[in-house]
DNA sequence: TCAAGATGATCAG
DNA sequence: TGATCCTCTTGAT
């Protein structure tokens, strides 16, 4: 489920368990293996993410780069891992846990200047509190691309995926096809605390979470994301679906009318 | 039991 | 734009 947020809690995971402590580094499936026999007995000195990146800082200056892409994920277990399942790209462990790695469509060691060039083509990631939301607006208002493309684009917003789109969009009442030159700055700066606002409670729920109280009486739900054909919680119409640029948009027709 | 689709990004054409 | 990476869940058979 790698969302800005999913990464932000796999980061905070990584520096609890394995913050400046040693790690064997192994690669069961064999793909990493030379890169993880590179780090295997290092101490790891951080752990951080921007966006959907995750960064693992080594004692002797190897950042280890995991990109999770659709499918990958990094699971932590407690107490000494079982034989490996599956194809696990990575496997490190430490004195209490290990982290198994699987599916990420990146995993590489890199410099720092290399970080730097990563984090360069990233924008503001929300949360970060140095983010600058006006970074994003700069590239929106100048844009003909629908709201809906450009939420998606790593470049504008670091860390937004499909379901923080759909959401996203749906509390704002905002059309995903509206043009992104077509979003006053007022309405971009309400997205942006709104998104502030749902990541900071994704990180300390690992879910998402966007139904307000009002509109339904139980947790867990969201308003469009992967409800077409559902009626809308809000008025009742049909939630509809659409694919754009390869991804399932979703919205209700009626409550996210295109002006 | 099996196929399709999914919260992502890159590359060839 | 479609293929690809590669894993897991869901729903059809």
């Amino acid at each position: 489920m790698p969302e800005g947020h999913t990464l932000f809690r796999l980061a905070a995971d990584f520096q609890r368990v394995f913050g400046e402590r040693a790690v064997e580094a192994s690669s069961p499936q064999g793909r990493f293996a030379e890169s993880a026999a590179s780090i295997d007995g290092r101490v790891v000195e951080s752990a951080e993410s921007a966006g959907k990146h995750l960064f693992v800082r080594f004692d002797d200056d190897q950042i280890l780069h995991v990109h999770l892409g659709l499918i990958g994920a990094f699971a932590i277990g407690a107490g000494p891992p079982p034989a490996p399942v599956g194809a696990v790209r990575l496997r490190l462990v430490g004195p209490t846990s290990y982290a198994d790695l699987r599916g990420a469509i990146t995993c590489e060691l890199i410099s720092t200047d290399k970080l730097e060039q990563v984090l360069g083509g990233l924008g503001p990631d929300p949360l970060r509190s140095d983010a600058d939301p006006d970074r994003a607006f700069a590239r929106i208002r100048k844009s003909g691309k629908p709201i809906g493309a450009l939420l998606l684009d790593q470049r504008v917003v670091a860390g937004v995926g499909n379901v923080f789109r759909a959401e996203l969009l749906f509390r704002a009442r905002l059309h995903p096809l509206t043009p992104g030159v077509r979003v006053s700055k007022r309405r971009w700066n309400g997205i942006w605390a709104d998104l502030v606002d749902l990541m900071v409670r994704g990180v300390e729920t690992g879910r998402i979470d966007t139904v307000r109280p009002e509109h339904v009486d139980h947790g867990g739900e969201v308003y469009v994301y992967r409800r077409q054909g559902r009626p809308c919680h809000v008025c009742s119409s049909m939630v509809r679906t659409q694919v754009l640029q390869g991804r399932n948009l979703f919205w209700c027709p009626t409550c996210q009318r295109r002006r």
